[in-house]
DNA sequence: CTGTTAGCGCATTCAA
DNA sequence: TTGAATGCGCTAACAG
């Protein structure tokens, strides 16, 4: 069905050598060059890409395995992601884990299988088992947003523990005191974002009673049933901690449908920002990720691990995690005290 | 470094045959069958899907083609595309064309080259020409979202026209008759949206001044540049007609800042909603696509093309676009006019 | 600069 | 049920 080198070879009489050469950019007589490119044209040659990988062991592909693709962080990354791999010669081959180990440990195989020369992971949880296989097959590894224990796989990340810690301290400093965090206990990043408000909270000795904390997942329902138990104490606090971009979407739907304002009744500051700055009213102060910058330093850092792998014939040592600040874009959804 | 099945074949002493066929589901001796396994086991056996490619000319493997992928609505579709393939067997490949025809025809000459069994593709524009190569390598492809002129190439999508009409209809039952449209005239949903919401203003009679009509593509900057412009007429529209996703946020951004009050002073009413509803106040009323039906209508539209061309060695003959309803959601941010 | 040859890892005949 | 042989389409030596 579709033609093959030696097709072309029937019809320019080169040999199969000279048409590869061809297309793998050699030199060769202009003459030759242009018969084989009339030929390429006439019968809608493509390369097979399958062959050329099998013979070369490399298949200029880039493995992107993330935990759930239908979430904007997510796309964001994948799209300055595609863009680096693409200026660099490389295709991303992108797998949704959909939020499943399972499913993260069957993609990461697949792409061992398709031979990738590297993959960027965004795991779904701290303690998958892949970086294991990768490493046997050859395969270098970088993690972005979610390290994993102990896995020796470097990743690219955002100080999340520093920047919560600001972030409350901001809150701190318009003068609020009755301050509740809506976070996670149970993803990764929420425990370094929880981690950096606590500690905040505690060198400046300030009391937050157990219903302040709202602890679950990284999730829309968690973050509206968290705003509306905040909201309904009957000392409930001045200001909320959002620990991520789901409980942001689901703690504002809260507090729209409350009778309350932000900030004149409760102020408010979110981790994560996509799309969010555009459409709330009032505009919410967030902390705001490098995401282009995240992207391409992981990206650059595969490209570098993949071209040490080629040299020494061997997935190179882990160099330790490459943490980016994050900054703090200020809305005005913070009200100031006395 | 990889361990193949010649590796299998010297450490149980069976043939590439019989190893090939346990691979492949056949049946053999149970004590034959148990050494594979252990072989499997201690090399770390993986097979390498380049050479089965190479031998099967399949590759069980979808190209996804998404105009870009830092786009909500593309994301969510991705999900329900990848999950429902992954039901059939066969795994997605997703590329992003970065809204450029020129890298989307790379993708495409990229996925012919990796022998994919099929292709999904949300196109960039309305004229590319990707389909002809798609079709001479005898690859099945179904559209999303939007069609392409006369290239014989079915296309899953909503009633783009028919809900536009309706949309405008219900501004009108709320009394609107000062209406404007903030749309696209490039793209081919806009301007299928936009033909709905004409032919309603016209057959009503509606004065619609040439003010009221803000063209240009969908995004956040036409919105919020519509939307500003309109806002600051002598002679301001009531309501607003939005034509997608990136248009709301940016009018939207444009409203909150400024002294304006919906639905009290402007009525709002969107195409397509991705998180929005969570975070708009008031709730907007929104056109909502049924993005995992038409996920699943492409998926099983495809998966059936590509069992007809194995059958019938050709690519099917196309049957006509498959249009799914929209609904629409109401929310509050439309006022009732006297 | 070009041609000949061998082989990548696997599935698939056909015999046994 | 199993094994030996062949070839998928291409690249990489090497020789010319």
């Amino acid at each position: 069905m579709a033609a093959t080198i030696k097709d072309i070879k029937e019809v320019t009489g080169l040999s199969l050598a000279t048409i590869s050469k061809y297309l793998n950019g050699g030199n060769l007589l202009p003459e030759n060059r242009a018969k084989i490119e009339k030929a390429i044209e006439e019968l809608h040659y493509e390369v097979n890409e399958m062959a050329r990988g099998l013979v070369t062991s490399k298949s200029r592909l880039i493995g992107v395995v993330v935990f759930d693709i239908a979430n904007v962080f997510t796309c964001t990354l994948l799209k300055y992601l595609g863009a680096r791999f693409r200026e660099a010669g490389y295709a991303a081959m992108i797998c949704d884990s959909q939020n499943d180990v399972q499913v993260e440990a069957d993609n990461i195989r697949f792409l061992i299988g398709k031979k990738v020369d590297g993959m960027i992971v965004i795991p779904v949880g701290a303690s998958s088992a892949f970086p294991e296989p990768a490493r046997r097959a050859g395969i270098p590894v970088v993690l972005m947003d979610r390290s994993i224990d102990g896995a020796g796989v470097d990743c690219v990340k955002v100080n999340n523990k520093e920047t919560s810690y600001k972030a409350v301290e901001m809150l701190y400093d318009y003068g609020h005191r009755r301050i509740a965090i809506i976070g996670s206990d149970q993803e990764l990043t929420g425990m370094e974002r929880l981690e950096g408000c606590l500690q905040f909270l505690k060198e400046k000795n300030i009391d937050t009673p157990s219903e302040y904390l709202k602890l679950g997942r990284h999730s829309i329902e968690h973050g509206y049933n968290g705003m509306q138990e905040l909201l309904g104490l009957e000392e409930p606090p001045t200001a909320v901690f959002m620990g991520n971009f789901e409980i942001i979407l689901g703690a504002v739907m809260a507090v729209n449908e409350s009778p309350l304002q932000c900030p004149a009744d409760i102020s408010l500051i979110g981790f994560d920002d996509l799309i969010i700055s555009n459409l709330s009213n009032p505009r919410l102060t967030l902390v705001v990720q490098p995401l282009q910058a995240l992207a391409d330093s992981a990206a650059d850092l595969l490209l570098k691990k993949i071209d040490q792998t080629s040299d020494e014939k061997k997935v190179p040592e882990p160099q330790g995690d490459l943490i980016l600040p994050a900054r703090i874009v200020e809305g005005n959804s913070i009200a100031r005290l006395e």
